[in-house]
DNA sequence: TTCTCAAAAGAGACCGGTCTCTTATTGCGT
DNA sequence: ACGCAATAAGAGACCGGTCTCTTTTGAGAA
């Protein structure tokens, strides 16, 4: 690759010094904002900055405070209106405190998030917020918190990682969403999400690696069985990863002859797809299907009829994590905080009682 | 501020190449991965850098290397769906090409826009993608591109700034639009956009320093006029910023005597409230109230009825803009380029003759 | 065996800030 | 008028990499 040209090299606290007749050191102090300088030289270092135009490096201020400004934050997946509305949460508090963002994907895959989080660290955020996307292979986390970077975490709980950590009562919503739809007289109730699994097929809690999901699912089966439901894992769904993937999942899922009465979404990209699905067969909702999601995504509101959702205060978890961890950044010392934000169901048209189809 | 503890301080070049007694430039050869050193010693060295942990730090090699592989993006607005597709399109192909993404939100607001590019420019960002949200004010992408960093436009363009740009045809897809509406036999057909003016009421183009929605309002007039209506521009509205706002001025639209029988919504969050408002007003679309938006967002199909819309090719402009600013990133010198990417229209069932209400 | 030359390793400047330490200037009390 | 402290400005090291320039090494040719 060819040295590109020398450019129009950026204007220094050396050069604004030279133009103001003074030393770098006394520069640096005004355009830096830092010491002390008398009136009449602020002024003229001040002037001299002005007309040569000069902008601070905060690359090389970064490197020589050891701080960057900057909080580094890697969720699932930044289309996920969830993730969409938490980042914005984070970033209107980083804002608020003078901080930056710098956003990574981790597509929920774990050797994506280690190289976020390795990339990151490389680019010495000050902190980092992540949702990790597992529970089993948390080694970069703890390095995160080794090399003394504050990191906070964010919808996802990992007992083994004493940190501030912001969720929501998973396992309590989900008992409470699943008992409307018992409640309603469902006994074959389904639960989809886009957590995968080896053999793509749900055996047990133990395959699930991520602590939301795992608490849900797990709210949910004890109410089923509660209810006295006979095996309620066996319309427990995983690998909804894409669009595409849970149109299969829901094709099979309503294709077979046991097809479920009710359908528990595990977020709103599921259940969007799940109701396409649902319509294009020629479903309606609630009369052959009832359907409740996580997350109240703007469109639940103007389906017809319009979806009950689990209402997570998702601005707020995000707006949560990103205090938590700007104290710490602004030298806070305290025991790691575990905050669970308080969660409610809204209840809109999409529940009714089953359908008493005859197989 | 009490200066924090020592900290674990990282690994860096010289203690790596401590431990495996070679000078500091080898060691760097070594990780760096520049310049040529011996198969025995670069072994040494990365059994050394292993051993030690060692973390490239990316601010000090930036400030050398004079690039930090990361690329500035500044939107109107994070949580507006368009613009998310469109960042995801940018990540996307800034990630095939080893490049970082930063994010900034500029709120449509010309002060936070400048803000926002002056802190980028200040982290030495390598090249920048702007939505301008104004063209009246343009100075500080004069600098950017005067610094030497290259600056894409996206979705708007800016006549008097010579750079790589991708749009779509906003006045031409808005006329195809307008010509749906109009030969279904609307007379009295509304156009809301979220940009704003001096005094909030529409007057003339002149006012709308927002290229896209200029043009597209350009259109919608032009078809308006040859259709023979009267006066179209009675029926333009400004100013649907927020949810809130727009509820206002849907509400305001809807409840005057000579209310449009059609509207056409300059983005999917304006649509989406409008809908409700229609909803709640006890009217119908398509029998009371025909409407189309601009983009085509994943809830405009599950509605009944599934809302017509402009189809912009979001996620390919975002992809585009952006590869257009790696080609030059990486040393392609050329003419700026004007791309202006096709544009459908998705006919769906929001679409009818106009009610024949008596006023 | 000696000489040559390319390859490999080392030394140290540099990037653009911050910050400590030193030096020069000023005001004030006595 | 003198000493003293407080204040303002300067000098230069440092952060952790890259990179140029110099020195050392060793293989092959004469």
């Amino acid at each position: 690759m060819k040295r590109t040209a020398p450019k129009t090299r950026s204007i220094t606290v050396s050069d604004v010094a030279r133009a103001a007749n003074v030393s770098k050191a006394t520069a640096a102090r005004v355009l830096g904002g830092y010491g002390v300088v008398s009136d009449t030289i602020r002024a003229d270092v001040m002037a001299a900055a002005k007309t040569l135009d000069y902008r601070p490096n905060e690359l090389a201020r970064s490197m020589t405070t050891g701080r960057s400004g900057i909080i580094g934050v890697v969720v699932g997946d930044i289309e996920n209106p969830f993730f969409s509305l938490a980042v914005r949460g984070i970033s209107d508090a980083a804002r608020a405190a003078g901080f930056n963002v710098i956003l990574a994907n981790s597509g929920e895959r774990i050797e994506m998030e280690k190289a976020a989080v390795r990339l990151l660290i490389g680019k010495r955020v000050d902190g980092l917020i992540v949702t990790p996307s597992e529970s089993r292979d948390i080694s970069h986390l703890r390095d995160i918190h080794r090399s003394g970077r504050p990191l906070a975490l964010l919808d996802r709980a990992l007992p083994d990682l004493d940190v501030d950590t912001v969720t929501v009562d998973d396992r309590c919503i989900a008992m409470q969403a699943t008992r409307i739809l018992a409640d309603a007289g469902h006994r074959n109730i389904a639960y989809v999400t886009a957590v995968d699994a080896e053999g793509h097929e749900y055996r047990d809690l133990g395959q699930i690696y991520t602590s939301s999901v795992r608490e849900r699912i797990d709210g949910f089966l004890t109410v089923c069985r509660d209810a006295g439901i006979d095996r309620p894992e066996r319309y427990v769904r995983l690998g909804a990863t894409s669009p595409d993937q849970t149109r299969r999942v829901a094709d099979k899922l309503l294709s077979g002859p046991d097809r479920p009465t009710a359908i528990l979404a595990s977020d709103s990209l599921i259940a969007l797809e799940i109701f396409r699905v649902i319509r294009q067969r020629g479903l309606r909702v609630p009369e052959d299907i009832s359907l409740i999601t996580f997350h109240d995504a703007d469109w639940t509101s103007v389906t017809t009829p319009p979806i009950t959702v689990v209402d997570q205060p998702v601005y707020a978890l995000g707006k949560s994590v990103a205090e938590l961890l700007i104290r710490r950044l602004k030298g806070e010392t305290r025991p790691p905080e575990r905050l669970i934000l308080p969660t409610a169901i809204i209840e809109r048209g999409s529940v009714g009682p089953p359908s008493n189809r005859k197989p």
